[in-house]
DNA sequence: ACCTGAACACCGTTCAAGT
DNA sequence: ACCTGAACACCGTTCAAGT
């Protein structure tokens, strides 16, 4: 009878079907052994400890928001592609709240796979403001800034103090953007 | 020779401190219980478990970033309260980021005192919107929206991707904020 | 090369026992 | 009323032993 055995892709695959199911804090290395049906000391041939494993998962969780964002922003244009991406990326949170909060994971000294994965999440919010006219210093400037934006107001709402209505309060936030962020007007 | 004696304000005062030093994640039972030399299962007394004691510092936490906010914006006016105010959020989360961290607890059902906590926050804040001449409502939304910019800001600083110029991202959030997501122009 | 099993440190939690 | 001490479940980590 041989022994179950496992690879990289199917830890991050059980640890990210984990988060999605039980949240951020259900990442345990106790709990991706027991979905592989392994003990946990087996993971160690994969992952280099539980740090490690938040690690891997942050760039897989970051990987999968950069497809859903860069999907949205397929076939429109100027500022609907803003609106899109920002819903897109918005989404994501709201659906997969676990995998979302995955995503910031303390970095690495010695890797650069989550800073290279955070550069490609950037690079597709970037093109979208270039689509608006704005350079590439300006359109990566305003791509962080949206992303801080979004990433602020949703760490509020799924957090306390929300009083306010939450949907009203992302166009707000879009709105500044648009008027008041970007070097030059676009609208 | 009596027992050690403890009470919730020491074990809140060693919480704090021991958050102060090695961050949210050292807030444990078992370090709290060493830091007051008591044991772990002591603490049951004053504190409902793990749960409880985090929110008892968020509570605590939030208190003392309404207090640096509130000095931040004495003597102050118009927009100069409104970067005096983000300035001391800002300051407060770099010098305390520990505490800050603690401040994201999970919410509670059968106690307010974190959301009574949020509400002052938001109350300073909204006070400095006033003094620019907004109404109640426009006051208060524009307090969420900076505390959701702040923190957005924030929360991408500490983590990845920082590849941008953190000081001059924290005026294009002020500017943002005074230009286009207040409902009438100030400037 | 890779998983198991034992071992250890650490954390949270409960509860009877002491004071 | 409040702390101790024992007990248990859970997690992470290491390492010798097996295959």
């Amino acid at each position: 009878m041989p022994r179950t055995r496992i690879d990289l892709d199917s830890v991050i695959a059980a640890a990210i079907e984990l988060v999605d199911t039980g949240g951020l804090e259900s990442l345990t290395l106790s709990k991706v052994a027991e979905a592989l049906e392994v003990r946990p000391s087996a993971l160690y041939t994969h992952v280099d400890g539980a740090g490690h494993l938040h690690y891997v998962v942050a760039v897989a969780a970051t990987d999968n928001l950069t497809a859903a964002v860069r999907n949205a922003a397929i076939g429109v244009a100027g500022r609907d592609a803003v609106i899109a991406v920002a819903n897109a990326y918005h989404g994501f949170a709201r659906q997969y709240p676990g995998q979302y909060a995955a995503t910031f994971a303390p970095p690495s000294a010695d890797d650069a796979g989550l800073d290279e994965a955070c550069a490609g999440l950037l690079d597709v919010l970037g093109l979208v403001f270039r689509s608006l006219g704005l350079s590439d210093g300006q359109a990566s400037s305003a791509a962080m800034s949206l992303r801080s934006a979004l990433h602020g107001f949703l760490a509020l709402q799924s957090a306390v103090g929300t009083a306010g209505q939450p949907s009203t309060q992302v166009d707000l936030i879009l709105d500044a953007l648009l008027h008041g962020l970007m070097p030059q007007r676009v609208d």
